[in-house]
DNA sequence: ACTTGACTTCAACATATGTTGAACCTGCAC
DNA sequence: GTGCAGGTTCAACATATGTTGAAGTCAAGT
């Protein structure tokens, strides 16, 4: 049913940084580029649900593999808040898929670099000069 | 012997630039960040080898992977000018190397983070609560 | 109610990766 | 030997990814 979801429980911006391992600025950061979503107490406060650092986690994980913000931000996009495993699992079989395609795309570009008298060999003193 | 190099041929910033598939001032940025090596004529113009052009598609190429200017600045510094295929293909397999370690500790965190009741699962609504 | 640590916004700074423009200089073709 | 396309440096701008500091506000325990 999902309907008994009662209140799920909500994180500051510090608890989510700790959560999360990264500084309470880029947990801003974060929010303001999409990455991570939050709702306002009556009094202005950022309040996450529990997947904020979760996804923060993610998103670091996914930078070192060569994403950006905003390709992070689309990776992203939908996942519910509170997501299930189900959906954690489409995001990172996304995510892999992209970062494998990634390295596909570089070897095939680096063999069309190396192989024959191919464009690296351009220069080369070699005897066809 | 090696000696009979004759004078390989060098060239400009906008014949890089050509050859490469970049703007002139991202040759420039290239040399300065110490991706490319210049020498430079009697009225200060740079100079290239044929390598050049070459360095800068595989830098590309790293880029798109997740490598810093820096990083493939390294991933070159033992590099020779003109290298031979031998030194290229040096240079192609640690950046495959290189990346490939990157997506396998990306998808070894990855299910680290989706495994059991992990770190994802902090927060979730879940009966443990 | 007060205190105090954590929150807010905003601007400035910092680093990485480039691009653009001004002002000036070179190299090569004629 | 001249013209001019293309080179030089330097500073400013631009975008991405954050951090830091100031000035003020909120929340939660006592």
């Amino acid at each position: 049913m999902t309907v008994l979801a009662g209140s799920p429980r909500t994180f500051s911006v510090g608890e989510v940084a700790v959560d999360s391992g990264v500084a309470p600025s880029a947990v801003r950061f974060y929010e303001s580029h999409g990455v991570i979503t939050a709702v306002r107490t009556a009094g202005n406060q950022r309040r996450f649900d529990g997947s904020a650092a979760c996804r923060i986690q993610v998103a670091k994980l996914a930078q070192r593999a060569g994403l950006s913000v905003r390709e992070i931000a689309a990776l992203f996009a939908d996942l519910s808040a509170d997501p299930t495993p189900d959906e954690w699992a489409g995001v990172a079989h996304r995510l892999v898929a992209e970062v494998e395609g990634r390295v596909r795309n570089l070897k095939a570009q680096l063999a069309a670099l190396e192989s024959g008298t191919r464009l690296c060999e351009i220069g080369r003193a070699d005897p066809a000069r």
